[in-house]
RNA sequence: GGGCAGGUAGCGAAGUGGUUAAACGCAUCAGACUGUAAAUCUGACGGCUCACGCCUUCGGAGGUUCGAAUCCUUCCCUGCCCA
């Protein structure tokens, strides 16, 4: 039923950052395979932003690769920890989700990491459902198997400290209600970008409190954001999104510095090892432009979240706007009703929402961003053509067509 | 409980009575250059106005003053130290 032991540890081991510890994991292989018992394999989401984008999508892989090796995947919903908000401290008050907006948000993250994951073998479970059930005296045990310096150890609390920015009480409790999701699933190997070893780690020191065999924990690099620097993040705005249109994704992967072009490759494609060797070759010696690796990187994300075909239009497209500076074939219209009395340019822009404010309309306009049927706007007091619809265009890649009822 | 230091635009950070819509850096946006990218350069970056200008901002609320981000009162929040 499973594969052998070195194959099995050849497809984990690729694309990690770390697993603590092997030797446990190798053990835990060998008793799966002679029992013939999948292991349990745990990734924890968080239902706040349920928008999944490439930097999820590197840990959900992998889980779809001890899917492949006929493992159990779990994921759990994080409902509980996301009523009570987010300890990064970088959002500072993040609201409350309510229940329902957890579920909700925990069906749609379900859905799209089913783009990921093998649908039939996943097991869901929210964390309100053993974390809920825990009264006062219960959360005074589990508090009570930590300490302060053991959790100051964690990076993040480390830093805050030191800089003397708050940390609440309730943050300490996280690592321990994740651990506490570890306890009630009975895991076997934890998933995690490696911003999340100290929890993952926890996870292992509470399972062996509670009498189970810890976890074996394998976390994954974190994948660069869009723009070069930070993680990718939706509050960074750096993100490629899996369940965004194909257009958008393959101009955004289009737009990533060349030197994320290889990473991107390796964590979020599916491309072989020796086509990964390929790239990285002609990037070394500049056999090819990087821009046309860049290109395929593009049409395989796409390929991979939507189909081939979605590539090549989504490419053409992308051909026909900034290459050959056309206009692209797909223009949102904007129906100018009768009662509007905007009659010059800034003020569609403003109420077209192509600029946010008048102001805004005529800093782009000063600033030779905006075009009327590919004629570039410089007069603050151009009136709107009389036509009954016409294309504005506003920088780079903003269009829409504009229709006079 | 006591003492001290703070809360300024998306972020960081100047500014301690008028010439400050508020230096500077980052981020962002537009333009140039390119490969569409990076790097670089230029410009913009609260709102309303063609413009002179006007209006709203410096944790909240009051107050002093011709005039306050800057002074006073009070409330809220944060960090540090002492107990």
């Amino acid at each position: 039923m499973f594969p052998p032991l070195n194959e099995q540890m050849d497809l984990i081991r690729r694309g990690v950052s770390e697993i603590i510890p092997e030797d446990d994991l190798v053990k835990k292989l060998e008793k799966s395979i002679k029992t013939n018992t999948p292991l349990r394999v745990k990734l924890g989401c968080d239902p706040s932003r349920p928008d999944l984008h490439l930097g999820h999508s590197v840990v959900l892989r992998k889980l779809r690769q001890f899917q492949d090796l006929g493992h159990q995947a779990i994921l759990i919903i994080g409902d509980f920890t996301g009523m009570i908000g987010d300890p990064s401290g970088r959002n500072k008050t993040r609201p409350s989700l309510t229940i329902e907006e957890t579920r909700l948000n925990g069906k749609s993250y379900f859905e799209q990491a089913t783009k990921i994951l093998a649908t039939q073998g996943v097991r869901m479970e929210y964390n309100s459902q053993w974390l809920a059930k825990m009264n006062f005296s219960d959360v005074v045990v589990l508090a009570g198997k930590y300490t302060v310096a053991r959790m100051l150890e964690r990076d993040d609390f480390t830093n805050r400290y030191k800089a003397g920015e708050p940390i609440s009480v309730h943050e300490f409790l996280y690592p321990l209600a994740q651990a506490m999701d570890s306890v009630a699933i009975e895991s076997d190997v934890e998933l995690g970008g490696t911003d999340q070893k100290f929890n993952l780690l926890v996870g292992r020191d509470i399972q062996r409190e509670y009498g189970l065999e810890p976890q074996v924990i394998v976390t994954t690099p974190l994948l660069v954001g869009t723009d070069g620097v930070e993680k990718m993040s939706k509050s960074y705005d750096n993100y490629i999104g899996i369940s965004e249109p194909a257009r958008e994704m393959y101009g955004k992967t289009l737009r990533i510095p060349d030197n994320l072009i290889y990473t991107y490759f390796e964590l979020a494609s599916d491309v072989s090892n020796r086509d990964l060797a390929e790239i990285k070759q002609q990037l070394q010696d500049s056999s090819l432009n990087p821009r046309d690796l860049k290109r395929k990187l593009a049409r395989t994300l796409v390929t991979m979240y939507h189909n081939s075909e979605e590539a090549q239009s989504a490419e053409a497209e992308f051909d026909r706007i900034f290459i050959d500076k056309e206009v692209p074939d797909v223009i949102e219209d904007f129906v100018l009703g009768d009662g509007v009395v905007e009659t010059t340019v800034v003020g569609l822009l403003a109420i077209s929402k192509l600029a946010s404010s008048k102001s805004e309309a005529r800093r782009l306009i000063e600033q030779g961003g905006v075009s009327i049927n590919g004629e570039r706007v410089t007069d603050l007091n151009t009136a709107i053509p009389q036509a009954k619809a016409f294309v504005v265009k506003v920088g780079k890649r903003k269009f829409l067509r504009i229709v006079q009822a």
